[in-house]
DNA sequence: AATGAATGAGGGTTCATTCAT
DNA sequence: TATGAATGAACCCTCATTCAT
């Protein structure tokens, strides 16, 4: 799994409580937490349902451990890339290429994962929706503002454009690992990324009078 | 539970499985399928364990009849009143907006009791994907394909648009349902579908170059 | 079922529990006690559960009406016609004879259902021992004592003779049920009594010497 | 359950499916298979209801696997020494007196269980048939026909014999286990093969002519 | 007298969690 | 540190029994 790593034995002393939460990632991406099994999760990282428990006090603090560490990296990365762009229009294109592309690199969909068990985990549902849900969305909305500041944009609510840009990017990741690939024949997301930012900036009216 | 509650053990053959079903969905709404107990259902309904099996044979078959009850009969309400619109860009909006609507009267988002319990029942999903999601789609397609061949719209990918329209409002319904209405501070839908319309129709750009 | 009977709606008052208790018998002899269910009798009978409990107030009462009421009426006939006869010989043909023929007419066997419920029912148990299978016995045995002591029968055990003669017609009705019919290739029960009184009066040894 | 109780939690791999073969073994001759809880059968063993989940799927597989490990292994050995004597006569004697002393050293009667769950187990009950009951008289079949041939035995239906042999014994012990041993007063099967044996070859009649 | 909707205790089974090794 | 046998609470489901009609 990992190339060039020391040999099984020595390596594995710190390396498995990561190993664990990556297995319990992949396994409650899958079926859900509640459908998970502990054996499961413990086959998966290659030990013993007693050792998860060495490392992890409850299914539940796995549960945590596993979203929290998978989801936050990725995001300043994103954030520092966008503002190196010297445009509004380049930041949004390269925000939200990072982003999707972040999720392709995913084998499920955590966002999926945390809609289906954010009933059950209210404190990480929140976590989920502040620290990460609703940096993304500063982040965009705060590229859109600058953009109707400068003249880029016409005065539109940024939080609008910012989910007619995520939210079908998200929800086709979403919905490819719900209800199977044939379904989403765009496969990669880059794509559709591209595609919506076109919509988005352009629309898709001939005529120039304002809709409705 | 002391004072005025109703009688036990009224005989209300013809109300019951309706009953039921309501609260099915509401629980599995709130709970997800595995995390939700028949007896908890079966109090939210005001009878016991037993009666709910006098109906329904399984818990699984009881999510399927929540599902398929509370699922189909707003599909063809929505696409008889678009096509009665004479241009592409009212049948649009017409039936955006009804749909929009019709997730706005729910208690709780199904397609998120959908994408949470997909992997743990595939023949429900394929049947939610084909009957609910597919349906919804090729009317859409179908309006903007109608528009682009009368020249009310550029040339565009018929697909992402739909998703662009539809991808911000089913998500916006989902989050609503998952982290609370806080977190949506544009309530109601109707507002969303608006905005998007405006967005999708005339684009945000200020100049004319293609974006990208 | 009935030929000649007043039609249905008359008869049904005092019908009722004959009815039932048949249905019973029929059903627990096929699938035993515990895996029988009151419904199933019930439909049997052609009435509903509660019509059951207007007659017996328990599964386990139903049960003990439906033994008592079908297993003693024949034996008496059976004493009756042996005792006409005017040598031993000749009553244990006719016994045996009636016996194995009550048994052929019935869909199951009493002996078989005993078996399986006595160790959940020890009165019942109790009873049938005595009353049933005891009285039986002792006038076999009262049969084969007198032929003894007319020099009939050369000196032997009467106990043994008698299981000599009854359990493989017995075990043979019980493997019927419980095995099913293939087995069985002897279908009826009269020509196995016939060849077992043969053997048993006249033995299978050629030469004179007593076995062992 | 105070004092000098076993240690919970003992590890004892290798001998708990044996031991839990056994009590179940015990547990169902006395109640049945339906009748029996698997806690009950678990407390026997002195263990819990999971561990027996964890050595058998179901209450089926546990029912099996206490058929088959107590039925068969004798089988063979009673062939063995029946074969190795010298007459149809001896062959006979050793077989019965084989048979019948296996079914004393057991606490239960397996058959009366079989006769008891047949019908909710067909499956099972024809491998009882076929395995148990069908080779056991095949070969006492066998040694009939041969003793016939040899001009041992006079013409007879060797399986009406076998089962004068058989009956008597296996009922016997099925009464035993089933309205308790007050009943048979000749507690050991091996007196009643005797006399069996001394009544099927000999016959009881005195005078010479052929019954009936 | 008869119905059948409703009940709820009870049993099979699962699986998160513990702990002796 | 790691194991995996053992535990037992909890859940789905069944069905004998009740009772309003």
């Amino acid at each position: 799994m990992t190339d060039s790593s020391p040999p099984r034995r020595q390596r594995r002393k710190e390396a498995r409580p990561g190993e664990i939460v990556a297995a319990a990632l992949a396994i409650f991406q899958t079926k859900g937490f509640a459908a998970s099994k502990i054996e499961d999760v413990a086959h998966a990282a290659g030990v013993t349902k007693g050792t998860v428990y060495l490392y992890f006090s409850s299914k539940e603090e796995l549960f945590k451990a596993a979203i929290r560490e998978t989801v936050l990296p990725n995001l300043d990365r994103i954030s520092d890339a966008a503002m190196a762009e010297s445009t509004a229009r380049a930041r949004l294109h390269t925000a939200i290429h990072l982003w999707a592309a972040g999720m392709d690199n995913c084998r499920g969909s955590i966002s999926k994962l945390m809609i289906a068990e954010a009933g059950n985990f209210p404190e990480l549902a929140e976590f989920y929706r502040e620290e990460v849900i609703g940096r993304v969305r500063r982040m965009l909305i705060g590229i859109i503002e600058a953009g109707i500041a400068q003249g880029e944009f016409r005065p539109c609510d940024p939080a609008t454009v910012t989910r007619a840009l995520c939210a079908p990017v998200l929800l086709s990741n979403i919905f490819r690992h719900t209800f199977g690939n044939p379904y989403e024949n765009q496969s990669d997301l880059a794509k559709l990324a591209d595609s919506l930012l076109d919509i988005v900036l352009n629309g898709i009216a001939l005529n120039l009078e304002v809709s409705r």
